[in-house]
DNA sequence: ACCTGAACACCGTTCAAGT
DNA sequence: ACCTGAACACCGTTCAAGT
């Protein structure tokens, strides 16, 4: 299982002394957070991946939450929320598809919620999304103030809808769980919801 | 720090052969995790707080997250969400209220935020907010799928905001935090907006 | 400068033994 | 039935040493 066919042009760098860096360590631990769970990976699982001790790690990164940050950093940028084709003039649909992807985006790796709450920052990719969204929304006619309130609304919604989905759901009565089962456009509804208040509000407002 | 002078008739158990139940555990589990954070909810910690052996509490328990689950379910206990004034008739009031108060019962523990996502399920004490839910909503005239929906956005939203007050605030710029931090009841407002959506739809339907 | 090796204080958990 | 004791395979991390 170590190397007898060459891979996939995957890991072309081979194990030599100065090949190690931040990005390459985070790369690999995001291939790891991504196959195995982010719950399982550790110093000591990365360091076997790159074929290197543990302690090799601690030259690149000043302990573990570094590097879940790095991981979580780069699995952002991966997912490129605001790359979508909807222009900034529809600020609307661009809303609606930009919280649609970054749900998409968290449902695609599970194993990161427990990492959403505390402690681990979000680095240059999640404060993107937010100045993104607080832009077009200030082009639409906002104030930046009221925009940043309404961001905060869908990311909250968007994050807890995710969570939601993939455990609380869980852990209702078998009645209620089939009513749950059968409206599977929960996010969009909440989206669709928040956005037409923002709608209303500056159709009033103008 | 043991026990000079008797502490306020909480633990007067005193440890004796069959003393060790999963309720006693559960009390000592929480009150760890209400001090100290339910991340350093460990087997050991809790066995030194009832002056056990590790193992004694594997009689009672199947496994660690077996222990996590009754701390948490006795957490949503205590925190009796359901339980203020606010009649059932006044549907949009007791719901405005109640996920209000899931909310400050969250923010009361943040470090039950990682656990909220996955695996770990929130037993009756959960089930029951949700359920209690359904029922209000109902009698004021939703079905009940179109209530189990709003349910789920509201828990959505609630999770969400709360995670992020904890913790996504803290990633955003300088000057993002600024607008951020003098927008208190984000909370308020991300309720009334989906709570008045609902108002509406009653409003048409009828 | 960059990496290794041995060691430490923790985990959760198993298994065999005591009362 | 209920609890103890020793042991195992893991953690993250420190410190001293190699190249």
């Amino acid at each position: 299982m170590t190397s007898m066919n060459p891979p996939a042009a995957v890991e072309t760098a081979k194990h030599q002394r100065g090949h190690l860096s931040r990005e390459r360590l985070a790369i690999a631990g995001l291939k790891i957070a991504r196959t195995e769970g982010l719950e399982n990976l550790t110093m000591k699982r990365l360091a076997k991946a790159v074929a290197v001790t543990p302690m090799a790690i601690y030259r690149h990164f000043e302990d573990k939450s570094d590097l879940i940050d790095a991981v979580l950093d780069r699995f952002v940028q991966e997912q490129d929320i605001c790359n979508h084709g909807v222009p900034g003039k529809d600020w609307a649909g661009w809303l609606e598809r930009t919280y649609s992807n970054m749900y998409d985006g968290l449902q695609s790796m599970p194993s990161v919620y427990p990492y959403l709450s505390s402690g681990s920052r979000f680095g240059a990719g999640a404060t993107d999304v937010v100045t993104q969204s607080l832009d077009v929304m200030e082009a639409a006619g906002f104030s930046r103030e009221r925009a940043a309130q309404a961001a905060s609304t869908l990311n909250g919604f968007v994050i807890g809808c995710a969570i939601m989905d993939n455990a609380f759901y869980q852990s209702l009565s078998a009645k209620d769980k089939a009513l749950h089962s059968n409206l599977e456009p929960r996010l969009q509804t909440g989206l669709r919801l928040i956005i037409s208040g923002l709608k209303h509000e500056l159709s009033v407002q103008s």
